[in-house]
DNA sequence: ATAGACCTTAATGTGTACTTGAAGGCAAGC
DNA sequence: GCTTGCCTTCAAGTACACATTAAGGTCTAT
């Protein structure tokens, strides 16, 4: 297929999957006579790959860094556990917070039938909370 | 407290903090005879709570308006709830995705272990099958 | 009273992750 | 043969979120 085809299918543009190929976030496409990118499933996968590690906040840099590991022949198992283990414990931690916003988010919906209380108290609640929950770890 | 303190205190920078109250993404901050910002907890926490929201994915507009209908004293409630609600879908949805790429990687550290067949092996299988159709053209 | 450490505003610079523009090639349809 | 529509590379432009610099003020200690 086609970039432009491989653009809708994945929802990237067609100039960012040749800077995703540029900057080998993902592997180099094939060509056709002519010269034109050949896309084929492989090469989706991995620029759905690239997107959704994207949307979950990793940058460019640690994903070429994390997909040339990735790719690696050489046994460098050690290393690449040590990175994994990182960004694992990045992520994580990104969930967490994550889930916090989103407590404090359903709290303030949940109160909006009631009345309007202000940000002093919705916050000393969630405070509340937050350490009720840490004591309870 | 003044602007460093501060700083210190939330690992925000000082100029991050200035940059913030100019965006509106927290209150004003009560100044000193001579002009000199004097922040308290109020500030603090809020200033935490931007940090949060953005460690999260937020981006500074989205978060300025979902902190001005925070602080919102008029009442439209419907609408405020609405968009809250919409924020809040957001949010799950990339907690999700989050919690997937998690699993994702948990399972390839489990697996390190073993030995090396985790999605590698996927991906090296889908790499062999290419250069199978390429030989065969 | 001069240095050093803090503060102020305003303007400009920086890194990231693309996007857009320029200039051109190839193939199909009118 | 010219337009349309896809493709190519390379360079330059853009948006976001700050960081940095400039030019100056204030406070404390020596």
């Amino acid at each position: 297929m086609n970039i432009k085809e491989a653009s809708e299918k994945t929802g990237v543009s067609s100039a960012a999957i040749r800077y995703y190929e540029k900057e080998s976030l993902i592997p180099e496409i094939d060509r056709t006579e002519v010269g034109n990118r050949d896309i084929d499933d492989r090469i989706i996968r991995r620029i759905t790959f690239v997107t959704q590690m994207r949307a979950v906040g990793m940058s460019i840099d640690s994903l070429r860094r994390y997909i040339q590991l990735f790719d690696a022949q050489e046994d460098n198992t050690k290393e690449q556990k040590a990175i994994l283990q990182e960004q694992l414990a990045v992520m994580e931690e990104k969930r967490d917070d994550l889930q916090s916003a989103i407590d404090h988010l359903n709290y303030k919906l949940n109160h909006f039938y009631d009345h309007m209380e202000t940000t002093e108290e919705e916050l000393r609640e969630l405070e509340r909370q937050h350490a009720e929950k840490k004591a309870n770890q």
